[in-house]
DNA sequence: TTAAGTGCAAATTATTTGCAGTAAG
DNA sequence: CTTACTGCAAATAATTTGCACTTAA
């Protein structure tokens, strides 16, 4: 299992071309390790490779973020204007934004299907359609 | 035109209950004295106001934008993460974001829909869904 | 008169950056 | 070796807040 996400973290790297140093490979395998796609903050991924006994600063975790975003291995998503959100599902798809809890979630996407989006204006093109769906108590 | 502004802004104040200060009553002709919804970010409704010559101290637009949402007359729009964005407008629509110049806009909502939205989880309900059309130049 | 609103400047929060040291190719 | 990466601490940017002062009701 470690061994397989260690793997996969190096993989993920190396097929952006991205130097896999020590944090860079703690990272990555905290992210995709598991197979699975996630959403973190800055904070939050760096709290995660503290319980992880893997010791990276601050700053370089926003740096790497940002890094990862670039070499398109992850997307910046917004929902919170204070803070950031990074994901590591690249395709475009709907978000739950908890509301209470400011967390951030894949909505099931199944059906979703965004019927008469209005064209781009002259000289424009969509880069990306984002759609957020907001949760509250009930 | 211009007593119409005035009293577009004041009716908007007197609606929601607020105390129609100097200040609140210069912002409130600024965002909907012509009638039209306007998008704006505290700091460029600062600079409106000052080039209308009047004085209000940024923090002040900041507080004052905020009263304005929490008594309804406008709501919060995040689609940047660095600023937040307010908009006239209160229903739920589709927003242009024009990545280059950051500016942002309304979408024609014409044929807009949303099929198939995910049900909220257990507990939960749907508080709002934000659609954020971003632009880049073509 | 009196509670709400305002303005400043200082405080916070999220994020970036400069630069000296460290490590990957 | 050489250039990219890292860590820290200081710098920024957007926004909020404490507090004395002003004003609408």
């Amino acid at each position: 299992m470690q061994v397989t996400a260690q793997k996969r973290g190096t993989d993920w790297l190396a097929g952006a071309g991205l130097r896999p140093t020590r944090q860079r490979l703690a990272l990555a395998a905290l992210l995709v390790g598991d197979g699975e796609n996630r959403h973190v903050t800055a904070e939050s991924l760096h709290a995660l490779s503290a319980e992880a006994g893997e010791k990276v600063s601050l700053a370089t975790v926003y740096n790497t973020l940002r890094a990862f975003c670039e070499a398109g291995l992850m997307n910046e998503v917004v929902v919170d204007g204070s803070k950031s959100y990074f994901d590591t599902r690249m395709d475009d798809h709907p978000h739950f934004y908890w509301e209470d809890s400011h967390a951030l979630t894949d909505a099931p996407t199944e059906a979703l299907r965004i019927e008469g989006l209005p064209e781009a204006p002259a000289g424009m093109q969509v880069s990306r359609v984002d759609v957020v769906i907001r949760l509250k108590r009930a």
